[in-house]
DNA sequence: ATACATGCAAACATTTTGCTTTGGC
DNA sequence: GCCAAAGCAAAATGTTTGCATGTAT
C-alpha cells in the first residue's frame, strides 16, 4: 500500500470521529496511523508496544479509543483464538477472512471472495437478528512450524 | 437429544481418550457428560459453576483435562468475542457455525449446510497448511435485545 | 468555560503454573 | 509401585475502572 493511499484511510477515519462527535487528539491520529499501517488484526499489547515506547499514548488511552471507535463503526473488535482481543479498521468495502496458524499464531489475510456474503443475507431474515456481520477464521499449521516439530 | 444419545457420545469420548492413553478419572467423566449435555460451546467459569459446586473438579482440573481433550481431538477451542475461551465437543461429522448475539452473548447454534467446506480443501492445498479447520461465528443483535433498547 | 480525553494506578477477571498428594493402572 | 491426574494456592496475563488533570471545542 502506499503512503498516500494509507494517508487517505487515516483521513477517512478520522472524518467519522469528528462526525460522531470524538475530539481530534493526538492519541487518536496515532492509533488509527498504527492500525493502518499494519493492515491486519493487532491487539492491544501490540498496538501499546509501539505507542507506548514512543510515550506518545497509555494503554488505558488506547483501549477507550478502540472502544470509541468500535462504536462509532470505524474499527472491529475480533475474538481470535488468542487471550488478547483483536482490532481491525473497517474501511469500506473491506471485509477480510484470515488464515491463523495454531502454533505460532501468525495471522494471514485470505484473498478470495468470502463465500458466506449470501447466507449472511438469508440467515439476516431468518433469524430476526440486526446489524448482521460475520467472522471467518481458518485455523491450522503452517508451513513453518510442520518443519519446526 | 435422548438420554441414551447422551450417553453414547460420553462413551465415545471416553473411549478415545483411554486409546490415547488419558486416564479415566471421575473428573474426566464429570467434564464430557456437562459438555455433551450443553450440546453447545460453554467457557471454563459456566464449566466450573456446574462442577465446582458439586465439589466435583477444581477449576485447574477442569482446564488441564479440557488441553488433553484438545490435544486428542475430542474438544475444540473456540475464540468466542468475549475472550473467554469456549470448548465444544468434536463428535464425528458434527461441524457446526454460531448466531451469537453481541449484546446478551447469547449463542444458537446455526442449521444449515457450512458453505465453506469446499473452500477449506482448496486453501489447504495453496497455503500449504496442516490440520485446516474453521471457525465461522455470525454476530448481531437478536430481537429480544432490539426491544429492550 | 465546559465537557470530553488522558495518564497513572489500582481493581478485576481469567488463565496458567508449581508443588504436594491422591489414585488409576 | 510408578506415573499421570487432582487439588490448592499463587503467579501471570490482559482488561477495565476511578480519579485528578489536561485539552479540544
Amino acid at each position: 500500500m502506499r503512503t498516500a493511499e494509507r494517508e487517505g484511510q487515516v483521513q477517512w477515519a478520522l472524518e467519522i470521529c469528528r462526525s460522531q462527535g470524538l475530539r481530534h487528539t493526538h492519541s487518536l491520529a496515532r492509533i488509527l496511523q498504527e492500525l493502518v499501517k499494519k493492515d491486519n488484526p493487532v491487539n492491544l499489547s501490540e498496538l501499546n508496544k509501539v505507542l507506548q515506547a514512543e510515550a506518545e499514548c497509555d494503554p488505558a488511552t488506547t483501549y477507550r479509543c478502540l472502544i470509541k471507535l468500535e462504536r462509532i463503526g470505524v474499527v472491529r473488535r475480533l475474538g481470535l483464538h488468542d487471550r488478547a482481543a483483536y482490532y481491525v479498521l473497517l474501511t469500506p468495502g473491506s471485509h477480510h477472512d484470515y488464515l491463523i496458524c495454531t502454533d505460532c499464531g501468525s495471522i494471514d489475510r485470505i484473498d478470495m471472495e468470502c463465500p458466506v456474503h449470501a447466507l449472511e443475507e438469508s440467515l439476516q431474515k431468518k433469524s430476526g437478528f440486526r446489524k448482521l456481520y460475520h467472522e471467518l477464521e481458518f485455523y491450522g499449521q503452517c508451513p513453518k512450524c510442520q518443519r519446526d516439530v
